[in-house]
RNA sequence: GCCACCGUAGCUCAGGGGUAGAGCACAUCCAUGGUAAGGAUGGGGUCGUGGGUUCAACUCCCACCGGUGGCUCCA
C-alpha cells in the first residue's frame, strides 16, 4: 500500500470515528455519506429538529480523542442485504444505500470498533478499505459544518456535513492552519477594504460594488493595458447603450433560457426592456448596419462595458462574483479561412496582457480546448464540416502558439468550440479568465452576411472573445496574487513623498509636481505625525516607494527612497525614480 | 435558493434582560520629529430592519435585509 492510500484510509476512517463520538452525543441521528477528502473528511448527518454547530465541536472532538486513545480495532464482516436491513432499519439515508448496493447484487460489508475484551462497540456499514485501528489516524481537527443535499440534489433533503482534516502530526495541522490563514490575509474582500480599493453600500445593493478613486486606478490600468494590445491588433472600440428590448434576446435565442436571470426595466410604455447581460447580439446590429464585403473582414469590435445578471444572493463573492460585471468584451466576425489568424492575433494579446500582469509568467494556467461530444452530434448547432475544420484549427493555433492543451470533449457550447484559459489563485481556486469562442450559430440568428468574391451573400463566423474576462474578478484575482502589493505601473499611488519636518515642504511639493507632471501618481503625507508612524503608514498601505525629504535631499543630495518591503533605503536621482516607476 | 454561523462607533472586535466598552482611525492641543505606532484631550453608536414576549429587549423569540463558509468528492 503506498502512502496516498495510508492516507487516504486514515481519513476515512477518522470519519468513522467522528460518527461514533456524535452517535454517542446525538443517539437519534441519521447518517448520509462520509467520504476522505483531499484535506480530511467528511460526514453528512441529518440531527432533525436540533441542529449541530461549531460549538458543538469541542465536545465531539473530546469523545473522538477517548475512541483514538482506546485504540479498538478495526474488524470487516460481510453480511446479507437482508441483516443489513434490518440492522440499520431506522436510517432512512443507510437504507437507501443499502438498496443501492442490492441492486448491484454485492454483499453488504461492516466494520465494528473492537475494543481489547472483542466487544464490537460501534458498528457502520461501509465498504473500507480502513486502517488497522483507532489509534493511527493521526492528528485531527473539527474544521466547519455545511449544509448540504442528499446525493447532491437539490430536491433531495438537506443534510449537516461536517468536515475534518487529519494530518500526519500536529505540526502537519499547524502547517495547514498556517496556510489557511496566508490564504485569509490574501483575500481580496479584506484587503479591498483595507488598502480602499473598494466598498459596497446596503442602499445599492449586494453584489454591485463601488470602486473608489485608488481601486479605480487599478480597474484604469488594466482596462488601458487590454485597450493598447488591442488596438495593435486591428480591433476598433465600440460602445452600446446598457438596455435593450427583450426583442433582440428573442431574436438571439437567449430570452428562453436566461430571461429569468435578467434585470427587467420597464418604461412609461408596454415594451419590456432588460439591462443587458451580454454584448454580442449589441455588437451584431453594428455589424449588420452596413452592407460588408469579404474585403472588409475581418471586423473586430471591442469595449469594456457592464452587463447585469441577477445572481442568486447566496451565489455572489466580493468582486469574484457580482450582478454588475465589466466585460472586456471583443466580437470578431470572419471567414471560416481566417479563424486561425484571429484565434493567434488573440492568444498574442492574451499573452501580451497576461505576462504584463504577471499571471502568465508564473505558469499558473491551463488551457482547455472545449469540442464536441463524439456520441452526441444532435447536440450542437451548425454544419458539421465547419465544426471539424473550426475544431482543428483551434488546435492547431495554440499547438503553434506553443501552448500545452487539454482537449475536453463534450464541454463545447452548442453553438461552437472554445479555448479557455484558467488562471489559478493565491489559495488555488481556478478562474477561467481568456475565452475565445466561436460561433457558428447566432450570425444564422441575426442573418448576418457578407459579400463573397462571386457577388453572392455568405455567412461569417462570429468569434466571442476576452482576455481578463470581467475587471471586477480580475481585479479579485490580481489582488489575491500579489496580496494587494500591486506592481507599479497599476499601484493606486506609486510614490508617497515624506518631509521630514515643515522646513521641507516647499521642496516637497515642487518635487511632486515635477513627479506629477511625468505621469507618475505621488501623495504628501504631510509632517503632522511623527516620520516614524508615516513610514508604516505608506508601509501598510502598499506603495512601491516611499520618498524621505529632509535636509540632505532640500541640500541638493539624491532623493532617499524606500521601496515596498524593503530594509534599507536607495538613494536614486529624480530621473532614476520616474525611469523605475516607467 | 438551501444549510450553518455572524451583524455592537468609519475599521477590527469585547460585552450582556435594567437603554454600552477597547484598540485603530478621526478632530483639537502639545511635541518640529531622519526610517514600521510620541503624548494629552475630545467628538462619534435609535447595538442591521420590523414585529413579538416582558414592568423593562441591544441581549430572548419570529420574520426580513445584509455578510461569511458550504451545497463536485458518493457505504
Amino acid at each position: 500500500m503506498n502512502n496516498e492510500n495510508a492516507l487516504f484510509n486514515m481519513r476515512h476512517t477518522a470519519s468513522h470515528v467522528m460518527s461514533y463520538a456524535i452517535k454517542m452525543l446525538r443517539p437519534d441521528v441519521k447518517m448520509g455519506v462520509g467520504p476522505a477528502t483531499e484535506m480530511g473528511f467528511y460526514q453528512d448527518y441529518d440531527f432533525g429538529q436540533t441542529p449541530l454547530s461549531v460549538d458543538d465541536f469541542k465536545a465531539i472532538e473530546k469523545k473522538m480523542r477517548w475512541i483514538v486513545n482506546k485504540d479498538f480495532a478495526l474488524q470487516k464482516r460481510e453480511i446479507s442485504v437482508a441483516e443489513a436491513k434490518e440492522l440499520f432499519a431506522g436510517d432512512p439515508f443507510k437504507m437507501a444505500l443499502i438498496e443501492g448496493i442490492e441492486k448491484k447484487g454485492e454483499a453488504c460489508t461492516l466494520y465494528d470498533f473492537v475494543d481489547g475484551e472483542g466487544n464490537a462497540r460501534y458498528t457502520d456499514l461501509c465498504a473500507g478499505p480502513h486502517v488497522a485501528s483507532t489509534g493511527q489516524i493521526g492528528t485531527f481537527k473539527l474544521m466547519k459544518v455545511a449544509g448540504a443535499y442528499w446525493r447532491g440534489d437539490e430536491n433531495e433533503p438537506m443534510l449537516t456535513r461536517v468536515y475534518g482534516g487529519t494530518f500526519a502530526d500536529a505540526d502537519g495541522l499547524a502547517a495547514h492552519l498556517h496556510m489557511l490563514e496566508e490564504a485569509a490575509k490574501r483575500d481580496h474582500r479584506k484587503l479591498g477594504k483595507e488598502l480602499d480599493l473598494y466598498t459596497t453600500s446596503d442602499l445599492i445593493g449586494s453584489g454591485l460594488p463601488l470602486f473608489t478613486p485608488r481601486g479605480t486606478v487599478v480597474r484604469d490600468a488594466i482596462q488601458d493595458e487590454i485597450m493598447k494590445l488591442q488596438y495593435a491588433h486591428g480591433y476598433r472600440r465600440v460602445a452600446i447603450p446598457h438596455i435593450c428590448k427583450k426583442d433582440l434576446y428573442e431574436t438571439s435565442g437567449h430570452w428562453q433560457k436566461y430571461k429569468d436571470d435578467l434585470f427587467h426595466v420597464h418604461g412609461k410604455g408596454d415594451t419590456e426592456f432588460v439591462m443587458k447581460p451580454m454584448n454580442c447580439p449589441h455588437h451584431t446590429q453594428i455589424y449588420a448596419s452596413q452592407m460588408r464585403s469579404y474585403r472588409d473582414l475581418p471586423i473586430r469590435y471591442c469595449e469594456v462595458t457592464a452587463c447585469y445578471r441577477d445572481e442568486q444572493p447566496g451565489e455572489l463573492l466580493g468582486l469574484s462574483r457580482v450582478r454588475a460585471l465589466t466585460q472586456d468584451d471583443g466580437h470578431v466576425f470572419c471567414r471560416m479561412g481566417q479563424i486561425k489568424d484571429e484565434a493567434a492575433k488573440i492568444i498574442d494579446i492574451a499573452r501580451a496582457f497576461h505576462t504584463k500582469t504577471g499571471m502568465w509568467a508564473e505558469g499558473n494556467f491551463e488551457v482547455y480546448l472545449s469540442v464536441r461530444d463524439p456520441e452526441k452530434p444532435e447536440k450542437y448547432l451548425g454544419d458539421s464540416a465547419n465544426w471539424d475544420i473550426a475544431e482543428q484549427l483551434l488546435e492547431e493555433v495554440a499547438a503553434e502558439a506553443g501552448l500545452k492543451v487539454k482537449r475536453e470533449e463534450g464541454e463545447a457550447a452548442f453553438y461552437g468550440p472554445k479555448l479557455d484559459f484558467q488562471f489559478a489563485d493565491a489559495i488555488g481556486r481556478k478562474w477561467q479568465l481568456t475565452t475565445i469562442q466561436l460561433d457558428f450559430v447566432m450570425p444564422d440568428r441575426f442573418d448576418l452576411t457578407y459579400i463573397n468574391e462571386a457577388g453572392e451573400k455568405e455567412r461569417p463566423v462570429m468569434i466571442h472573445r476576452a482576455i481578463a474576462g470581467s475587471l471586477e474578478r480580475f481585479m479579485a484575482v490580481l489582488i489575491e496574487h500579489y496580496a494587494g502589493a500591486f506592481p507599479a505601473w497599476m499601484a493606486p499611488v506609486q510614490a508617497v513623498l515624506l518631509p521630514v519636518g515643515q522646513q521641507h515642504d516647499a521642496f516637497t511639493d515642487d518635487l511632486q509636481k515635477q513627479l506629477m507632471t511625468a505621469g507618475v501618481r505621488a501623495e504628501i503625507d504631510v509632517p503632522t505625525e511623527t516620520l516614524g508612524k508615516r513610514i508604516r503608514a505608506s508601509q501598510k498601505a502598499k506603495v512601491p516607494f516611499s520618498i524621505i525629504i529632509g535636509d540632505t535631499e532640500t541640500g541638493g543630495g539624491p532623493l532617499t527612497v524606500r521601496r515596498y518591503g524593503a530594509q534599507k533605503d536607495e538613494q536614486m536621482t529624480v530621473e532614476e525614480l520616474i525611469s523605475a516607476l516607467a
